[in-house]
DNA sequence: CGGCAAACCTGCGAGC
DNA sequence: TGCTCGCAGGTTTGCC
């Protein structure tokens, strides 16, 4: 589920409700996600107070007293809910999926709930965190400074994959899965099956603009939900609404319809497994 | 090394 | 109504 918009606006929503906040207790009802839980999580966590939010990739890195960052990644359907709670209201039994519950000094409360348990919880001090094995190999950050054509050029060049699949290796460029390659490979007009080494420097100085308008323009809609996802404060996000050719095979992308041009519409292709979707009229 | 499939899990909608 | 099948926003692993 969640790309980068999705795991930026839930870093916002917990930065904003819990910056300066003391854990008071933590409830731990599940040890096995994608990755195995750290030990003694409640123990280690109880009593620490949060400094920061931010994000790497897809990662949610909170930053805690001590120099130590508590990180999460959510995973296909994860989703890390806020709820500020009266002090007086009884505590909520965990629901189902909820892995991981965190009670603040300021009344919040913190759910990590992710029914498929492909997600990531880690514990790490801040020190190591270059070294963290599920955070060295990353990419650029499609919304920082490296982001720029001639550097795409560099890191694209010779390889024969699609441009899709090579933009959402993480290895490569990070935060884009498989909604906002679609989204941006459209707005950039590149067919999504083109080798990303047959890219010009030209079509991907227009990708860079692509990426960056959807991923902004996302952000500001507080991410997609499709299914699980929600905002941290458990409202949905809205930018599905937005979508020009995601989950719209037979319809019609916006310049086509706009322009009321006779096309066969937006297609589904398969790549690696995942569904593409893209206009045969404007991409090329 | 590149490319692809399968694996990890649960839930949901479509079709029968 | 109830069953089976296919598919879902991610990442890693293993095989050719």
């Amino acid at each position: 589920m969640p790309e980068l918009p999705e795991v930026e606006t839930v870093c916002r929503g917990l930065l904003r409700a819990l910056q300066g906040a003391k854990v008071l207790h933590v409830g731990q009802y599940r040890k096995d996600l994608r990755l195995p839980m750290p030990p003694r999580l409640a123990t280690r966590l109880v009593g620490k107070t949060i400094r920061n939010v931010r994000r790497r990739a897809k990662y949610i890195l909170i930053d805690l007293d001590q120099d130590e960052v508590l990180l999460f990644h959510l995973g296909m359907s994860g989703r890390i809910i806020v709820r500020s709670t009266k002090s007086s209201e009884k505590q909520e039994r965990p629901g189902k999926h909820d892995h991981l519950i965190l009670r603040f000094d300021n009344g919040c409360e913190v759910r990590f709930n992710d029914p498929r348990r492909f997600g990531v919880c880690d514990l790490v001090a801040c020190e190591a965190l270059d070294r963290h094995p599920l955070l060295t190999h990353l990419g650029l950050e499609p919304l920082g400074p490296k982001m720029r054509a001639d550097i795409l050029v560099e890191l694209f060049a010779g390889k024969k994959a699609a441009i899709k699949d090579v933009l959402m290796d993480q290895r490569l460029v990070v935060g884009i899965g498989n909604i906002y390659a679609s989204e941006s490979l459209f707005w950039a007009g590149i067919k999504p099956i083109r080798s990303a080494g047959s890219c010009t420097k030209q079509e991907l100085a227009r990708l860079i603009k692509a990426v960056q308008k959807v991923l902004k323009a996302a952000i500001r809609a507080g991410g997609s939900s499709l299914r699980d996802y929600r905002q941290a404060d458990g409202e949905l996000g809205y930018f599905q609404h937005h979508f020009a050719v995601y989950d719209r095979e037979g319809e019609f992308c916006p310049g086509c319809n706009c322009e009321k041009k006779r096309t066969s519409g937006i297609q589904r292709i398969v790549q690696g497994g995942r569904s593409t979707y893209y206009c045969p009229f404007k991409q090329v």
